[in-house]
Order: structure tokens, then C-alpha cells, then sequence
DNA sequence: GGAACAGCCTGACGTCGGGTCAGGGTCAAG
DNA sequence: CTTGACCCTGACCCGACGTCAGGCTGTTCC
């Protein structure tokens, strides 16, 4: 069995150019050219253009569509569950934000109003997008993920004000230890860095000094981590990873 | 209380270009400048941008986002009415996707192809009906495509004998357990319930209950896989389908 | 008070994922 | 053998920013 152009794109809900533009750049060809050079699709064309278009959905770039579909290591089977587990992220934030839009409706029939700053945090970023969407990532099947969403789920905004206080309060102790001028494996640092790994345990997940060890190593090396850092003060992403793992040290 | 561009920048989870962006365009403008020319926001320039952001996540282009905003018959409540029914449009559209992904998933477990136009369903959604006409057309006898395409996998011949043994087993202990006279929603029945969502586990994806639930329910919506439980004994599909939706209920 | 440095400004060009002609070939039906 | 639907390859266009470049501002620290 075989397709044309627009055969194909009625089928998948999509424009003829969309399908030009993918054989172009390489992301979907077409197995076979008839004489007259109109491009013929099979099965396995359809099998890939369908993964594309899912995974565009999920707002990939399409040029990391292509290395994700390309790569030799993953079968079918993977990238299912991939998006399976990408779709389910989706899924929860979409309802957080529905949730936060009924909230504040609510708020406005009762003529209770939610200050501008309050909705940027219900609504606006990071928080619970960008944020959650890595971590999830990173620990998507692990029992502290697992356990940080039971917590968290139950937590008041009263909760998440003293809970970012406390983050905010944590980041500036280490950054003031650090123009103090003492070493990121002083003990005035370690310090600062057990803090830290309770101020998790307490409020997210069991963060035992092994598991946070490898947290510090994540300040450095993911940039968007890092970046939260380095916003307070620059060097600091360095210095609190040092200092983690540090105190990780100490510890074990 | 105002701000520069890069706190509320930071604020918002956006880049400065982006505000920059949305001034020249007249989407978001500083309420006022600095004698240097610095753009500063108030409160009420945050509330704008606020929505700017909700209606642009839901896809809109910041053109229309504009007319939305400038509408003057359109008060706040409105907006929040009609974010809350977008949102909850979404929130369908991402069940149907993970349904999908999940209905593909088993699909591929029990050696089914589903057909082109039900892969694309869920991106082609308004129009199907137009050619629905057509898919079945072209795809009246699917029984041979469908063979052709058979899933590939990384497992060994040794694996998927077990593999095979297992599910075979699975199902004929089924097929006992209603032959004994046990109603779908006995234990036994539920048991062995379990014992499916955990070979479908171990061996295929992950199957949390609710999903299990969810695939019960397409053992007897979808003919296909229906008819796999029809070929061991009539009646099979329901009642495993009953069967694995209790076991569901009672771990839910 | 002046140097350093983060942060702000305005162009202006680049990018990604296509949309939209233009100019021309292909093919089944009547 | 014409008509009309469909296909081809350029080529330019667009939205929503990203990314310099070149230059001003304002705070901070000596």
C-alpha cells in the first residue's frame, strides 16, 4: 500500500508543504519516487511521520525529533513509553492550570482578590513547568519523585510561601559564606550545604547525603539549574556543588 | 511598586527580548520610561502580561491575543471564562493522546496493527468523518497489512517464548475462572486480573491500575482486541474486561 | 571620583516551521 | 484532447522571538 502527498497529509491532519518540508530537511521521506517523481509513501513512512508529529505536538524541535527517531538504541517500544511519560506530564500541568483558573475565579465571586505577584506563581513559569517537567525527567520512576508529589500535592500556598522563604533564605546564606571568602569546603560552607539537604528532606523528599551528592553534581551540569544560581550571585552554582558534595563527605 | 524589564523578565520566566518584542508590537507596553529612557512596568502592565502569557501558552498568535485583550466588552471574568473552557479543551485533547499512546502500546503487545486513519485519528479530529468513508474504502480487508506489519522487538525468541507462554496462560486461566462459574468481579477473577496487569508490566510498559482500567475497557469497545479474547472462549472479552476494571477499583 | 561591571537601550540580521504564490508537468474522466 | 484535480520545484514571506553589535546608565567598591 501506498500514498501521495496529499493522500497523506488528509490523513494525518496536515498540510502537503509540511510533508515537502519534512522530506526536505530529512525527517520523513518518502520510500520511493514514482516516474514522474511524485513521492510515494509505505507503512514505515506512516509508522515514522506519526511518531514525528507526536512528538511535535510535545514541542520538540524537529531537528531533535530527527536525532530521537534516528537514534539505533531506541525501538519503538521506548519512544512510546517516552511519550507516554511526556503526555502524562502535560496532562498534569494542564490541570494545575485549571485548576488554578477555577481557584481564582472562585476568588472573584467571593470578592477576594489574589494579589498580581500570586497569580504570576500560580500561572506564569517555572515553578511548576519548567521545573517539574526536568526533575521529572531526571527522576521520573524514582521513590523520591514519587514521594515529593504526595507531599507537595497536599501543601497550602501558605505551605509554598514559607517553603520558597526558606529556598530563598538557603541561597542567600550561601552566597553571603562564599564572599566571606571561605572555601566551598570550609566547614562555614558544609554548613550552609546540610541546611540545604534538610530544607528537601523536610519538605519534598527524603534526600539522604549520597542522593544529595549527586544533586550538587546537577547544579554544574545542567546549565538551567545552574542558571537559578548564578542569578544570585555568580561562581555560586560551583561553589554550592562543591559544597554539597563536600558535606556529602562529611557524612559518609 | 514598578519594575525594570529584566525583573520581570526573571519574574515571569520570559527573556528581555520578549518583553522588547511585545512593546514594539504594542502587546505589553511599559507604563511609563525612565528619564534614561527605561522601560518600567507597574502592577497593572504585570496583570496584562499575565494573560498575554495564559492566552499565548493556549496557542494563540499575539495578534489576536491583542484584540482579545483590547476588547472592550470583554471584562476580566470573561477572560478567566473562557481560559478555564480552553484549558479544559486541552486538558480532553491530551486524555485522547495519552489514550492512544496507550491503545498503541498494547496493540503492539499483542501483535495488532491498527489501522493508518486510526494512528492519525486524533490529529485529523474535525474532518474525520469526511473521509471516513474513504479510510474504510482502502482499508476494508486490513487482515493482511495488519499481519505484514507485525511489531519488531529487542527481545530473543528465548524471551517472547516465555513471553507467549505467560500471556497464553493469562488468558486460559481467564477462561477458568469464568468457566468455574465465578463472576467477573469475584476475586478470583480480580486475581488474576493482577496477575495480567503485571505481565504487561513486566514485560511490555509499565501498566499502573487506571491504565489497566483503561485498557479493560478497549477489550471490549475495540473488535480487535476483543475478538483475541473471543477466539479462547465467548464471552472472554467482557469478562475480563469486567474483571480487570474491578481489580482496578480495588486498588484504586 | 573614577573604574568596573551589570543592566538598559536601539537597530539589524538569523532561525524555525512552515504558508503562499509562480511556473510548469501528470493523469484519469469525459 | 481538453478539463480539472493533483504533483513538482523554486522562491519569497511570516510570526515570534534569538543573537549580536555598538553605545548609554547606574551602582558599587576602592
Amino acid at each position: 500500500m501506498s500514498w501521495t502527498v496529499g493522500e497523506l497529509a488528509r490523513l494525518a491532519g496536515i498540510t502537503v508543504r509540511t510533508l515537502h518540508h519534512y522530506d526536505r530537511i530529512g525527517l520523513v521521506r518518502p520510500s520511493a519516487r514514482t516516474s514522474a517523481g511524485y513521492r510515494s509513501y509505505d507503512g514505515r513512512d506512516l509508522d515514522r511521520l506519526q511518531q514525528v508529529l507526536v512528538y511535535r505536538e510535545l514541542g520538540f524541535p524537529l531537528e531533535e525529533v530527527g536525532t530521537l527517531l534516528d537514534d539505533p538504541d531506541a525501538d519503538p517500544a521506548a519512544h512510546l513509553r517516552r511519550q507516554h511519560r511526556l503526555l502524562r506530564d502535560r496532562l498534569e500541568r494542564t490541570q494545575a492550570m485549571v485548576a488554578a483558573v477555577e481557584k481564582e475565579m472562585e476568588a472573584r465571586t467571593m470578592g477576594i482578590s489574589l494579589t498580581p505577584e500570586e497569580r504570576f506563581e500560580l500561572f506564569g513559569n517555572g515553578f511548576s513547568d519548567e521545573y517539574q517537567a526536568e526533575a521529572e525527567e531526571r527522576w521520573g520512576d524514582t521513590d523520591a519523585w514519587a514521594q515529593s508529589q504526595r507531599r507537595t500535592s497536599a501543601y497550602t500556598k501558605e505551605d509554598w510561601v514559607r517553603v520558597k522563604t526558606e529556598a530563598h533564605d538557603v541561597q542567600h546564606r550561601f552566597a553571603e559564606v562564599m564572599r566571606s571568602g571561605a572555601t566551598a569546603d570550609s566547614a562555614a560552607a558544609m554548613d550552609v550545604a546540610e541546611e540545604h539537604r534538610q530544607h528537601i528532606s523536610r519538605w519534598f523528599y527524603d534526600c539522604p547525603p549520597e542522593m544529595h551528592a549527586g544533586l550538587g553534581r546537577m547544579y554544574v551540569e545542567d546549565e538551567r539549574f545552574a542558571a537559578t544560581y548564578e542569578q544570585v550571585a555568580p561562581g555560586l552554582a560551583q561553589y554550592v556543588s562543591t559544597a554539597v558534595q563536600a558535606n556529602a563527605g562529611r557524612q559518609g
